[in-house]
DNA sequence: TTAATCACAGACAATTAGACTCTTTGATTA
DNA sequence: TAATCAAAGAGTCTAATTGTCTGTGATTAA
């Protein structure tokens, strides 16, 4: 019961994208650089943002990414389900819906996307 | 990001427990097969509770678990917290505490517990 | 047109965490 | 004294996470 590091990495880099306010791409070197971590790796990562529309890509020299528009309204729970899926935190094999420990369960992980789906990373900078 | 079967399982052997209202133990081998899991798994899983007073464990012939006294107000967060330990979903490197993005995530969190702290397994009987 | 710079993709490897099993020990009871 | 229970520890198996390595194709600058 965590989340991954893929998702803070994915969260770090959509941060530094929209805190750099400017439309030339920035490059996955750099996004790594400044967290440390192997471009490679979070090459992957971004391809995932980028496959659900939050960012744009752009290849060839001078390349990297850029927000995509409309990034303003991105909550935290977006990226968050790019990089972890959307499927329950809670995994019970179905014993139908009228179980009281699913009902509880599942309700209380609906109170933490709520609150994650009122924050954007606009809201950050 | 997925609670554990672990936690799946405490929680179920807590339902079975409050379910019977009786005050002779109930083995492990009954609540496992119950749960169609091996009975040692099953027992580690419940040595946990019992630690942290949840249960109470009785050894010997007929022996088996109790709820311990006060078990009306256990949380499903207590058990969860039992099971799962205490520490925060999202793992941050320490960056310190102004942080915006820790500042979401761990909010989120709280609300989530916020909810489970309100439901207790006498809740469902 | 060539070389450098970028994202993308897939295969692979390493590490860690989860989900168990096996076996022994010690307490309690009949 | 034998059967029945929980507890504890070591060990195993598996799956997911977290990476690395390498090659390909797009774009740009020289
Ligand atoms: S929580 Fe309910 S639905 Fe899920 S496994 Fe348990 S009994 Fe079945
Ligand atoms: S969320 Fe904030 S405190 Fe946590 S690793 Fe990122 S910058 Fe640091």
């Amino acid at each position: 019961m965590k989340f991954s590091k893929a998702t803070n990495y994915a969260l770090h880099s959509m941060l530094h994208l929209a805190a750099t306010k400017s439309n030339t791409p920035v490059g996955v070197q750099v996004l790594a650089k400044k967290q440390d971590i192997s471009p490679t790796y979070l090459s992957k990562i971004l391809t995932k943002l980028a496959k659900e529309g939050m960012i744009n890509s752009v290849s060839g020299a001078n390349g990297g990414y850029t927000l995509s528009h409309g990034w303003e309204s991105i909550s935290f729970l977006d990226i968050i389900h790019a990089i972890e899926g959307k499927s329950s935190l809670f995994a019970c094999y179905n014993h139908g819906p009228g179980c009281p420990i699913q009902k509880v369960m599942l309700n209380s992980e609906v109170k933490m996307e709520e609150e994650l789906k009122k924050y954007t990373i606009a809201d950050l900078i």
